[in-house]
DNA sequence: CAGTTCCGAAACCAACCAGTCTCGTAAGTG
DNA sequence: CACTTACGAGACTGGTTGGTTTCGGAACTG
């Protein structure tokens, strides 16, 4: 599940340490080359070119690029805050509006394609984009649950249903239409939604 | 634009015409094999081999890989009829429905995927896949508008945001989720929309 | 018939790339 | 100091693949 093949100790080993921070160059080369030139772009080469560092640097710490690149995902996935407000517009404009930033743009338009793609053919990879997308969803799911204990919502609501609407419109814009996601059209997105769940 | 390297013409070459059946077995398989192996898993032999057909033939068809590509996706690329039944629902449920059938999904899951990360990195893609993309838009658009026209909806609604949240929830459900996509949630899916439109 | 263009199959070439190895060196241990 | 492991750089290998060519033969025109 580690990064590197030999993992990490207390006891100092003879010889010359690993550099701890060729690990996080060589992660973060990959991610970036991942958006630029996608998955079958991607050489080790590059991402070692672009590390500054030597291949065998990277042999050394990964099994392969398939390691290489999974593990460079899950780098990328980071926990959300679940924000609590007691008002649900609030809570889910907290969730979505980094989404309007232009680096969770970049990621979205270029990283998230190369993702949906790969994953449709490695499974492993599909487990992991899958239980990430399951994670993300959970602050959104937690706000809505919250907001129908309130009263605020219908509690008949397929909870899903609207994180779907929610989430889905937003990257579809970005994947598809080539159209740009502001705060705005996320604002409008939820005002729709809440309006059709309203009770 | 075309297909053939050599354009079709009324006047009668010399020599052995071409097999037409040819061009329809060769974009099959490309379709397919996309679909299969993504893009960076395609390769003009396995596209030959399945349409058993020689490698020259795709080649002196085709300029090359790129273009034989584009025109797979093309030819994928099928008009929508415009439904106008007098209520906005119904119509709707005409465009997205079909969405629910197992060859849209498989399309969905495996085609869509690897095209939008493709576009990513490929210009010429990425026009082809948004005029593709407006194209279908074109149908829903109506409907709503004519809907709008009927006093159904509220005039001030973003139809092009509606169409984000039905067409986006849809396949981000197809893409990440794993979930699988009936017609129940379709029809759930318009309901809370209309609700959220309502006049 | 001759001449032309097509056909599938397969050999072939050149480029690219994952992964390994070597080299001279640096940074730790004792 | 000796010893060990890591370092970047780059040479090297083996497999894959885009693209070309060759082959014997088939399907047309005239």
């Amino acid at each position: 599940m580690a990064a590197p093949v030999v993992a990490k100790s207390g006891v100092r080993l003879p010889g010359r340490p690993r550099d701890p921070r060729a690990d996080a160059a060589i992660l973060t080369a990959v991610v970036e080359l991942l958006a630029e030139v996608g998955f079958g772009g991607l050489t080790v080469d590059a991402v070692a070119h672009r590390a500054g560092v030597g291949k065998a640097t990277i042999y050394r710490r990964w099994d392969g690029k398939e390691q290489l690149v999974l593990d460079a995902l899950s780098t990328e996935v980071q926990l959300m805050a679940t924000p609590d407000t007691g008002d649900l517009a609030t809570d889910l404009r907290q969730i979505y509006e980094p989404m309007a930033e232009p680096v969770a743009q970049q990621s979205a338009t270029r990283l998230m394609p190369a993702l949906a793609a790969e994953a449709a053919v490695n499974p492993e990879l599909a487990d992991r984009l899958r239980s990430f997308v399951a994670m993300r969803r959970g602050a959104a799911k937690d706000a809505i649950q919250r907001a129908i204990g309130r009263g605020e919502v219908d509690p008949s609501t397929d909870v899903d249903l609207c994180i779907d609407l929610l989430t889905g419109s937003l990257l579809y814009r970005l994947f598809f239409s080539g159209a740009d996601v502001g705060i705005d059209v996320i604002q409008q997105a939820i005002a729709l939604v809440l309006r059709g769940i309203a009770p």
